[in-house]
DNA sequence: GTTAGCACTCTTGTTTATTGAGTGCTAAAA
DNA sequence: TTTTAGCACTCAATAAACAAGAGTGCTAAC
């Protein structure tokens, strides 16, 4: 399982050709790259022992070898260097993230607009997850005709509405009242836990507020437990350039994968499956069993006062640049951090 | 310009039959297809007729014809009766849209969905105009450090919320009588004619209520004049299907333009450009400079109390079934009509 | 006006060579 | 023991040649 430091100066070569030119690579050219005084035969020699442990592949007998899964994935924990970005490119993505966005959600879809630009691969953004919203104020708005929408805003500026008709009948001047009895007993509460801190409030109640009581928990009772976050993904289009997609069945396959947005989000929260979320790359579907052989997603998770409550990240063939997709997509999670803590607070 | 009887019945079975095959149609197939006693050399000389003529074309010498764009327009215009939906068509309709949906913006997003699905093409659905929208009533919540938001709810369910940081301030006690006075002044005043609703009741008011009417104006001038309406798109990605679009430049082409939110819109309105909205067929992107040869657009106005207020449609390949489409996008503009003119009143 | 017959055209699919990049292996050199 | 030069071999990709088939246009006969 070891590489002698040739090997992984050969493999580190070869992965990193193959991506820049989606050609399989031979041994003359990896000679050229590395400027070594090795010769091509010495090359091939090394080449078929990375073959034989299964870091590279060849597409038939006598063609250049072609990174597999497990090879990219030595590239990516072993080899690589997490690239330094430009001035240029740190100061586009703040740019593009201004301060001027006031809720969670126009963050996160210009989140994975961004990075469709930046990185002209699929940009992904999860917003915020309700579990780690609070509620900010609570408002009902009637709507006449024993109609009231009630609407939520949590601490990310988001608004979430919804229309009922409660069964019990509740007079306009009850309004104001009930809508002072649901901030109160509301306000700062998880946005998950709604259900339970109303009926925790209830138990405490005094005769005189029971009435309000009793319609704050019809109202919501009809709030769904729990909602599918937002799921922005933009710049899908630009696979459609590249070789590996030159199939049309292939492009199929993962034009249908994004339409099933569970699957999707799936995939970009593969990084938080046990321990502390960090900055995770998923090469060729690994052990998603998403029947993508030929996408990578590279993910990292953002912070609201140090805690992670979501992820973004870009989605590309799997001959990608690890090395620069990995550093824009931390730094814009850093950037998207930065924001979204000071937007909530 | 006129076509005899015959001319129309071989056009008629040159289209359809392309149509249903995508491969360019000979003089035999028409033959067997149409059962009179005629010969293929008759058939050739007609359909030579109509090459000379505009309506059909060879893609090469001595190829079956295919209907250019002109003959498709006399085809749709002419002869192509609208086929009936079958019952079960027209129950399917109804039950995915169902009164269930409480918000304008869930109907178009459901309509797109359904669109879709039944037509196996791109289905789009517009949501209503603002300038068809009425308020029917303004909230104002307030998010502590003198941020607020201004909610306003139009006759479609819909809501739109506004971030503020107003640079009077305003006590959490005059809340209330702000909120009181906005819903007097807008309520049922067009979305679109806000900031004139505002202006014209300051000119009536008293001094008692002048304080409140700065507020109300500083708060109104935030909001933006005009918005491009929701546009829902779904099921593009089952165009790949098609022949068509096997070429991976087309569907390219295809998907950069669904990117471009506005020139799909006009795209989808090239049907109320004058006169009375109704039912239209853009055919290879006539007239449209869109650029897009290969796609035709069917959509149909949907209305509210008979006002027309916003498109639906399907998208795809020129060779599409115009009479079932044409029928499906109807009838569902119907029952869209239906559904929002209840949830309007 | 219609049609049978025929020569002609153009696409599509198949076969056959040719080329070139790249390999594995062996034997010699370091 | 490690490296390398040399060589035979493999395989994809490209082009050329060919056959088959679908369809046409035209002419002459019905």
């Amino acid at each position: 399982m070891e590489l002698s430091e040739r090997e992984q100066l050969i493999l580190h070569a070869v992965v990193h050709t193959y991506i820049t030119t989606a050609e399989p690579v031979g041994s003359r050219t990896i000679v050229k790259r590395l400027g070594l005084g090795l010769s091509p035969a010495t090359v091939r020699n090394v080449m078929a022992d990375l073959e034989e442990a299964g870091y590279l592949e060849q597409v038939h007998t006598s063609s250049g070898r072609v990174p597999t899964n497990r090879g990219y994935r030595y590239y990516v924990d072993y080899l690589m260097r997490v690239q330094e970005l430009t001035i240029a490119e740190r100061n586009r993505i703040e740019r593009e993230l201004s301060e001027k966005l006031n809720d969670a959600d126009e963050v996160m879809r210009q989140t994975s607009h961004l990075l469709a630009l930046a990185t002209h691969h699929a940009g992904i953004a999860e917003s915020p997850r309700d579990t780690a919203a609070v509620v900010r104020n609570v408002e009902i708005m009637s709507l006449g005709g024993s109609r009231f929408a009630l609407l939520i805003a949590d601490n990310y500026g988001r608004l979430k509405s919804l229309l009922m008709s409660p069964s019990v009948s509740i007079a306009e001047t009850d309004v104001a009242p009930l809508r002072n009895f649901l901030n109160e007993a509301l306000r700062g509460v998880s946005v998950n836990n709604i259900h339970e801190a109303i009926a925790s409030r209830i138990a405490q109640l005094t005769d005189e507020y029971r009435r309000l009581a009793v319609w704050a928990v019809s109202m919501v009772s009809t709030l769904p437990r729990e909602k599918a976050p937002e799921l922005y993904l933009e710049g899908a289009e630009q696979l459609m350039e590249l070789p590996e997609f030159r199939d049309i069945n292939r492009i199929k396959e993962v034009f249908a994968f994004f339409g099933e947005r569970d699957r999707l989000l799936e995939l970009l929260r593969a990084g938080i499956q046990d321990g502390p979320p960090k900055t995770t790359v998923v090469i060729g579907g690994e052990n998603t069993g998403c029947g993508l052989e030929e996408v990578s997603v590279i993910a990292s998770p953002y912070c609201v006062d140090e805690e992670p409550v979501g992820m973004i990240g870009v989605l590309g063939p799997r001959r990608m640049p690890y090395s620069h997709l990995t550093a824009v997509v931390e730094y814009t999670a850093g950037i998207v951090s930065r924001l979204l803590t000071r937007l909530a607070r």
